[in-house]
RNA sequence: GGGCGAUUAGCUCAGCUGGUUCAGAGCAUCUGCCUUACAAGCAGAGGGUCACUGGUUCGAAUCCAGUAUCGCCCA
């Protein structure tokens, strides 16, 4: 084996162990006879790079999916991309403008062809991004939502739907992004409060000298009134119930009617409705069966319904109008007023609640099995205080507008061949359509030319709802061994932000398809922010480049830099330090074999004691942290589980163990002890290994030469064969707490570790000698004995109920040792007192559990003599 | 405005069905050390009325109520 350099060299190590990983086809899975261990990735938007958020959640992952495998499972982690509809759309059409070609003046067909060149182009950079983090992905397997096989099935899914009743065509009130020029979920809507006006404005009585008041913070809209409404109750209207008023500017005349709905506190109590530019109103609208007035365009500017403000942009016919209102003596007043607008998360653009035909989707039948899935744990949510949300989410589920007026993404299986709203039908493809139409027309002359395929497109989380069946062709083909081997998957990771809008409509998928849930666990990680709190983003500009830290620190440096705190659903405040502490640790680790491999070893010469306790100890060590480590797993505690490795590779391993069986300078190391060794770290480095694949394997191979068989990423993780012994584990822990004391002395008095020192050791509890060789090796003591008495003038100090002793010549600080004792004493005596008031208490005697009152006596004979012992020791001074 | 959740060391967080593994961890800070694996290191140390106010209890960081502050979701 070559020379181990000081330093480990990520750049050098990743790029060969990735190759290698790949060139043996580790990552590859096939359906056997093994158990499944399935992850479908949630697809990142093909034209995307990776971001901070990616690297956290994908690092998750890749722990659960190299831990699977090493678990003997069948580990199967599928890759892919989605089409992200608008925010694509929204580029090309960015790109196309730059080389000034207008959208508009495209053939669907032909913006399709620059939609794709894009794709083609920007598409599956995050992929390869992925792989510098190491993600073990199947890239084999690696999908696309608009891929052949995906496309036919989002259609199928259309068309199943439809034919069950689930989805319909109607008017819906849906959130119009006037710039994108399409409708938008409600989730994709950021409210932002913005300062305001509330313009109050009066409306003649028809016939009448009177006016009613109603304040409004879109004047534009007056346009489209329809009604004024007051409160049934309100007794300052009730003069005006059955009159009309005249909109003003419009000159139309309108009815005043009544509904609860109006709060009589709010403004002047008197509403105007426009039904079509309001969700409330329009509801109102429906009661009182009103005309719906729709005044805007698709781009946000006036039509004809606007008058004189015909083809002129809402908020600047807001301005208009409202000095129209003033000139023509019907504006009363202005005042500040704060509101809430709903914001395009794509544009920024202001939506505009638009009445608007489309397709969606009901479900509330649905949502039922959903609901009960994760509310009865069939599907646990980690950690499972989004129970609450979920279930409020899913009891107040709406239909989901599902149309995109966009061209890219799954063009709508619907073909108009009339005029009739009715006139369609739902099918895979024209020539099916066409049958279809023909029947139900009852026109068999018509032709492929009669027939109008939807333009839109389906909403992008149409596609990846179906994801976790999709990816293995599961929806055109139900029963194909795949599918069967792989579904249900086993762990989902993602955002809680799209809990609702991906997660539980994958379930509602899951039952509806194949009557099973899609997943067991949803890990919900949290939000990546900077050390100010505010979220990532590019417009901040307050995101490390995830590339740039991996040169840095190394990929398994920032791995773990991501994972050491970031417990699930809570957000992650990113600290490059964190990195650093990665890289600090990798390092660490790499100097821990590199000492190994310095040793020469000698297989003649017999196993020290000191090396054999050494191996007891850290046997058990290892059992009893492994044992909680997948505790933590089990409880997806990955950063509990992280640190739990961290301090036994850093505290136990390197800091306790290796000093205890590193050999006198120069001299050999036994063949047992150096055999243990290694075995040891390679548990280490196995249990690692999910969290720094990179540097884990390179110990793996520098350890020894080992075949494409017997690689780290497949070697068998460890199992819990017993369970540790507690008393070497406590008896181990005072060790430490006596070796600590005898350090301390030593750096009070400068004395270096080269000299030697005796130790003189009076019992008064039960103690173990069995480490005494360990103490003698770690402190440089000649010798440890068992005295009765006191050791005059030598240095002491107490641990449990036992004193040591150090003598030596002139080293002792009386003063100072007696100071020592005192204060040691003075905090003993409160706690006895804490403990003596408690037992004196009869209602605690009494009423306490008799275990609990049993272990205050413990404490109470302890304490009273460690005070025995340590005024005895000040006595003596 | 309605609902949910949080508040523990300078920072990020553990702390299960109340009781010596109850006040913890990592990082940061401070003090010594270039001791032959690692200064990307070693050995130590300091640091918290468990947000506040009441209540239940023999006993509360833990259970209950209210208050304050923050966050998320919904309107």
């Amino acid at each position: 084996m070559t020379e181990i350099p000081s330093k480990y060299n990520p750049a050098e190590a990743e790029g060969k162990w990735y190759d290698y990983w790949m060139k043996n086809n580790y990552f590859h899975s096939e359906p056997d006879d093994r158990e499944p261990f399935t992850i479908v990735i949630p697809p990142p938007n093909v034209t995307g790079v990776l971001h901070m958020g990616h690297m956290l959640n994908n690092t998750i992952q890749d722990v659960l999916v190299r831990r699977a495998r090493m678990q003997g499972k069948n580990a199967c982690w599928v890759p892919g991309t989605d089409h992200a509809s608008i925010a694509t759309e929204a580029k090309v059409v960015q790109k196309l403008k730059a080389e000034g070609v207008d959208k508009r003046d495209l053939s669907r067909e032909e913006f399709m062809k620059h939609a794709w060149e894009w794709t083609d182009k920007h598409g599956g950079i995050i992929l390869d991004q992925l792989k510098r983090l190491g993600a073990s992905c199947d890239w084999d397997r690696t999908v696309f939502t608009m891929d052949d096989i995906r496309y036919e099935s989002v259609l199928k899914s259309f068309v199943d739907l439809y034919n069950d009743g689930y989805i319909y065509r109607g008017y819906r009130m849906v959130n119009w992004d006037p710039e994108a020029l399409t409708t938008v979920s409600d989730e994709e809507v950021i409210h932002k409060d913005i300062q305001s006006k509330l313009y109050h404005v009066r409306y003649q009585v028809e016939g009448e000298d009177e006016f009613v008041t109603i304040a409004t913070t879109r004047p534009e809209t007056i346009l489209g009134d329809s009604a004024v409404c007051i409160n049934p109750n309100d007794e300052r209207y009730s003069h005006l119930k059955g009159k009309r008023v005249i909109v003003p500017i419009a000159n139309r005349s309108v009815p005043i009617i009544e509904d609860d709905y109006v709060d009589m506190e709010f403004g002047t109590g008197c509403l105007k409705i426009t039904p079509a530019h309001d969700i409330n109103d329009k509801e109102i609208g429906e009661r009182h069966k009103l005309e719906v007035i729709d005044i805007l365009n698709d781009n946000g500017t006036l039509n004809k319904e606007g008058l004189h403000y015909e083809g002129i942009d809402r908020f600047e016919a807001r301005k208009q109008i409202v000095i129209e209102l003033d000139e023509k003596d019907f504006l009363v007043k202005s005042e500040d007023y704060q509101t809430s607008v709903g914001t395009s998360e794509r544009t920024g653009a202001i939506i505009e609640p638009k009445v608007s035909l489309q397709w969606f989707v009901a479900m509330k039948k649905l949502a039922g099995p959903a609901l009960k899935a994760v509310m009865d744990d069939e599907v646990k949510l980690i950690p499972s205080k989004f129970k609450n949300t979920y279930r409020h989410w899913m009891e107040n589920v709406r239909d989901w507008c599902i149309s995109r007026q966009l061209y890219w993404g799954h063009q709508i299986p619907a073909w108009y061949y009339g005029s009739d709203h009715d006139d369609f039908v739902v099918a895979m493809t024209e020539d099916e359509a066409l049958e279809k139409a023909k029947e139900k027309s009852g026109n068999k002359n018509l032709s492929a030319k009669d027939l109008h395929q939807d333009d839109d497109v389906l909403d992008t989380w149409f596609s990846s709802w179906l994801w976790p069946m999709s990816v293995f062709d599961g929806i055109r083909n139900p029963d194909n061994e795949e599918v069967n081997y792989y579904y249900k998957t086993n762990d989902l990771v993602t955002a809680p932000e799209i809990l609702f809008f991906w997660v539980a409509r994958m379930i509602m998928a899951g039952y509806y398809y194949r009557d099973q849930k899609p997943f067991d666990n949803v890990y919900l990680t949290g939000i990546v922010r900077d050390k100010e709190g505010r979220k990532m983003s590019k417009s901040l500009g307050n995101s490390p480049d995830p590339i740039g830290l991996m040169e840095r620190y190394g990929a398994d440096g920032v791995r773990v830099g991501m994972l050491f705190t970031s417990p699930a659903g809570n957000d992650l405040p990113f600290d490059e330090q964190l990195c650093e502490q990665g890289r600090n640790f990798a390092n660490k680790i790499w100097n821990a074999l590199r000492l190994l491999k310095s040793w020469k070893v000698d297989e003649k010469i017999d196993q020290p004691e000191t090396a054999a306790l050494a191996n007891e100890w850290f046997s058990n060590r290892f059992t009893s942290v492994f044992a909680q480590i997948e505790k933590d797993f089990s409880n997806y505690r990955i950063s509990d589980a992280l640190m739990g490795i961290y301090k036994l590779i850093w505290d136990d391993y390197c800091s306790w163990y290796l000093e205890m069986i590193k050999p006198g300078y120069g001299d050999p190391v036994d063949g047992k002890t150096i055999a243990q060794a290694i075995e040891h770290f390679e548990n280490l480095i196995k249990v690692l290994h999910p969290f720094m694949p990179f540097l884990t394997e390179e110990l793996w191979h520098r350890i020894e030469e080992r075949d494409a068989d017997s690689a780290l990423i497949v070697s068998q993780w460890p199992v819990i064969e017993y369970k540790a012994n507690d008393e070497i584990l406590n008896d181990f822990k005072r060790v430490e707490k006596v070796i600590a004391g005898i350090r301390t002395f030593r750096k009070q008095n400068n004395i270096p570790q080269k000299e030697s020192l005796k130790l003189f050791v009076k019992t008064h509890e039960e103690s173990s000698s069995h480490f005494d060789p360990i103490v003698a090796k770690l402190n440089n003591l000649e010798s440890i004995e068992k005295t009765d008495d006191k050791v005059e003038g030598a240095y002491s100090f107490v641990v449990g109920s036992n004193e040591y002793f150090i003598p030596l010549e002139g080293a002792v600080d009386v003063e100072e040792q007696k100071e020592k004792i005192k204060e040691e004493i003075d905090y003993m005596k409160g706690f006895l007192k804490k403990v003596e008031k408690k037992l004196s208490n009869e209602r605690f005697v009494e009423n306490a559990p008799e275990k609990v009152v049993e272990m205050e006596r413990q404490k109470q004979h302890d304490a009273e003599s460690k005070i025995k012992v340590l005024e005895e020791q000040l006595a003596g001074l």
